[in-house]
RNA sequence: GGUUGUGUAGCUCAAUUGGAUAGAGCAUCUGACUACGAAUCAGAAGGUUUAAGGUUCGACUCCUUACACGACCA
């Protein structure tokens, strides 16, 4: 397609010359496609060149039209409607597209052309002080899916976690336990060991928010009793205890981030993601003091009279910024310093993507300006893939009302809907106990993905649980069905022994649908190399439905074993092939999976 | 208050980065299973792209102002 397209430009230039003399500036020479509502495939727009060219819009379009279709034998016809010259190709050249396409297999990278090559993803980095929801799933998937795009285009991808493993929360989960625990672990209590340290801060809150209620019954004004409840006194005094390495402290922290961490491994398996460099904060905040030291002695960063340490970021239309409490403690920011230099040190970035959501846009604005104020090299490497959080029909979730939607939950019930669907379907006889279970899950996850990741990464998004596991439509599962339609479709010209690479040269002119189908399968390099360049996941989403949309057509309008020609029929099978394998290929690229029946 | 993001059909989202008559799904209505799988397909209806100006051959897209909602910084 790409060599297509640069043929047609050729064409088109010379064709400018031929005709009027002239040049057409690079700039304006841009083919895009053709609208369906008109007849070609390859459009220019005829608009810019009229200054240049001195002559009207649709003017430019006849004489290069027709120019080309005299001249250029894969131009079969054309038609100008103002200032577009629509471009016609003839069928013989689609047919050449798609042969040509067949010669690489549709897991082939399509080339990084100008993108980082070698890239760390970071994505998911929870707290551990309690389990992930709705929002991680987002920010999972997203990272996951940006580096699985990533590698198509050839990169070398990173995934990372960034374990926030330390911290004024961890403490106020242990302090509970401590009170409230009576020894429980995640078998006696039966609960995963994420879900039981998230119980924990729960109650610490709970607690927490009576003392104050007590005190300020007491007449204590509420800033005050915020700050000196026993139970929050605790747990700042736990967190100093784990900053001077106190031997219980530790061990009690070890132990229920332990626990944390085999719920977290549990959850990421079953939702399908993985990491391939684990980051914990406890491990970098003492690097990032490092660099807070060597800013100090730059003199990029400065102290004030108490000793907390600044970094003045105004000149970069950004503001002071606090790296080091007067205490010597670290804040958020600190750590992060640590961690991108870890993480450079490691893998030696040209693009480090921080999947975050975009309540941190300043934050990462400062993080980047601070970095940069210290020379790092890879300052200008750093870049926040920055989403919008999710909300509800209720509204913003929020922990604290218990407006949560829990992702364990949340998988459970999806798949739970994918199985009510597929028995009513009673479409899979044959398949076995095992092989059904993993079909639930392929499909209720599908269904989760690809609702979460169709939509602008940037955009704010509601989730509608009735949408969610909505299995037609502008869903997951309606690209899966379209493969599992094309593995029956497959299944049955081999058992009718009709093959694929049969001669097509006696093939003259192809059906508007297998058209179609060519055309989209010949996008699929493009639309791969905008995804990666825009971290879109969506822009995947949105090629996976047009082209199982096509196929829909297409299955619709032609028959393939109906069909006596054997030349068309072996062509038609050979495009149901190739789509399948394309849309196997592209839900790969958002993490989903495809069955062979469902 | 300052900075910043968003605003498109009843609802959820698109729009090839400034191009043609703004497209899909859901919901509503009408057709198509004795056909290779109807989780599908074909069709109808639904729009002053928040508002008002501006830039130009052309604006959902860029600029200005206002409004609404959100986020962040104090």
């Amino acid at each position: 397609m790409q060599q297509l397209e640069n043929s047609l430009k050729t064409a088109l230039q010379t064709a400018a010359q031929a005709v009027f003399g002239l040049d057409i500036p690079a700039a304006s020479l841009t083919l895009q496609p053709t609208r369906k509502e008109f007849a070609g495939s390859f459009t220019l727009v005829t608009f810019p060149l009229t200054k240049a060219f001195g002559k009207g819009p649709e003017q430019i379009g006849q004489a290069l039209g027709e120019w080309l279709k005299a001249h250029e034998p894969r131009v079969s016809g054309y038609n100008v409607v103002k200032g577009f010259l629509n471009l016609e190709i003839a069928d013989a050249e689609w047919l050449a597209v798609f042969a040509q396409l067949r010669a690489q297999p549709a897991t082939a990278p399509v080339g990084t052309a100008g993108g980082p090559q070698n890239v760390v993803v970071e994505y998911s980095s929870p707290n551990t002080n309690k389990p992930l929801h709705l929002g991680h799933l987002r920010n999972n998937f997203l990272g996951y899916s940006v580096a699985e795009i990533l590698k198509a285009t050839g990169a070398t991808v990173t995934k990372a976690n960034l374990v926030n493993d330390r911290g004024i929360h961890i403490c106020k989960s242990m302090i509970a336990y401590q009170h409230f625990g009576q020894g429980e672990t995640p078998a006696s209590a039966g609960l995963k060991g994420d879900h039981l340290a998230g119980k924990y801060y729960v109650l610490f809150e709970k607690h927490y928010r009576e003392e104050i209620k007590q005190l300020e019954a007491e007449g204590v004004t509420p800033d005050i009793a915020k700050k000196s409840a026993p139970l929050m006194a605790e747990a700042q005094q736990m967190l100093q205890a784990w900053e001077a390495g106190e031997p219980a402290v530790k061990a009690l922290w070890s132990q229920m981030n332990g626990w944390v961490y085999e719920g977290f491994d549990e959850t990421y398996k079953n939702i399908g993601v993985d990491f391939d460099q684990y980051y914990y904060e406890s491990e970098t905040y003492l690097l990032g003091k490092e660099r807070v030291e060597e800013g100090l002695q730059k003199g990029v960063f400065f102290q004030k009279e108490n000793g907390s340490v600044w970094v003045d970021l105004q000149a970069e239309g950004l503001d002071e910024k606090l790296l080091l409490r007067a205490d010597g403690t670290s804040v958020y920011i600190t750590q992060d310093l640590g961690t991108a230099e870890l993480k450079y040190q490691d893998f030696g970035y040209d693009s480090s993507i921080y999947v975050i959501a975009d309540e941190q846009n300043y934050h990462m604005q400062v993080l980047q300006a601070t970095l940069a104020k210290l020379g790092k090299p890879y300052a200008a490497a750093i870049h926040h893939l920055s989403y919008g959080m999710v909300d509800l029909p209720s509204g913003k979730m929020k922990s604290r009302e218990g407006t949560v939607v829990d992702a364990d939950e949340l998988v459970r019930d999806v798949i739970a809907a994918a199985k009510a669907a597929t028995l009513e379907k009673g479409k899979t006889e044959g398949l076995s106990d095992a092989e059904l279970e993993e079909l639930y899950h392929m499909l209720g996850l599908g269904a989760l993905k690809y609702y979460l990741l169709k939509v602008d990464p940037k955009k704010r998004m509601l989730f509608n649980p009735e949408e969610s596991v909505s299995l037609e439509g502008h869903t997951g599962p309606f690209i899966q069905y379209s493969h599992a339609r094309i593995a029956a479709i497959r299944r049955k010209a081999a058992e009718l022994g009709i093959d694929e690479q049969a001669d097509w040269s006696s093939i003259t002119s192809l059906e508007g649908t297998e058209r179609e189908l060519v055309q989209e399968l010949a996008r699929y390099a493009s639309v791969v190399a905008e995804a990666a360049r825009n971290l879109s996941p969506a822009v995947i989403a949105q090629y996976a439905y047009d082209l199982a949309k096509a196929y829909n057509r297409f299955y619709a309008e032609v028959s393939i074993f109906q069909e006596t020609d054997v030349a068309k029929r072996s062509l038609r099978v050979a495009l149901s092939a190739r789509v399948g394998e394309q849309i196997k290929q592209s839900l790969k690229l958002l993490g989903m999976q495809v069955p062979e029946r469902m």
